[in-house]
DNA sequence: GCTTGATCTAAAGTAACTTTAGGTCTGTAA
DNA sequence: TTACAGACCTAAAGTTACTTTAGATCAAGC
């Protein structure tokens, strides 16, 4: 696949995947004879997944050793789904703020009700 | 109150503070006779309130038109209110990544005990 | 009288991208 | 067959939202 497939399809950018992929958070990306990267259905999947680490909070700096984890292979299995565990806590950090922002507005417009 | 306080009380840090206030976030907030900034309530519950936003994805530009409202008065209710309205929807786009990422994450650690 | 701790400003640094500028290659319409 | 659009490329500068650093001020306590 091209570049510009992979970015509707990951709802990631251009640029961005670019960026990731310099940035050796997404390996085993080859080239064309024309020089263009050429992305397989498994970096897709791989940038799916970058893709909502990201989104939620992940920070880069742990995406590319989780990617470097990936990139040695199976033996650290282990130590990968540790990394996602910890992610999970993370969600449930996200889910509080949401939850607590949320609560926040519905009082706030109900005072903006009141006022207006 | 000291900045420290309001640090504190917030959970944002005091260089955000001192940058939103800079910035022109946090209107109202006064100077003692040894130029150190003075916090009163009203300047507290804004700062809760900007930091529940900014943690859940509300751009400091928005932030910005928001507080030039505030600092106008309350014929800029309805405005703010319509503010207030978009970033619910942001709310629930997030409440959508969250999710989404929680069904991968939980398949991921699916196949990661299969492999070990 | 001196150090400690809290504040201050100004400026440089950082993360995670985006934007810009300039270059290559391919396909197609004139 | 040339010329022009589109998709790709790299390198570098710009942007957002802060943090960190450096150096100055000032009140309080030993």
């Amino acid at each position: 696949m091209r570049i510009s497939e992979i970015s509707e399809r990951t709802g990631l950018s251009i640029s961005a995947i670019r960026y990731y992929e310099e940035s050796g958070l997404c390996p085993f990306v080859e080239r064309g004879a024309d020089g263009n990267r050429k992305f397989t259905t498994v970096n897709l999947d791989w940038l799916v997944l970058l893709s909502s680490l990201r989104e939620t909070g992940m920070p880069m700096s742990e995406m590319r050793a989780f990617a470097m984890l990936y990139k040695i292979g199976d033996d650290t299995a282990v130590e990968r789904k540790t990394m996602l565990l910890k992610h999970q806590n993370r969600l449930e950090d996200r889910q509080g703020q949401l939850d607590r922002c949320s609560e926040i507005l519905d009082r706030k417009l109900a005072k903006y009700d009141e006022i207006i």
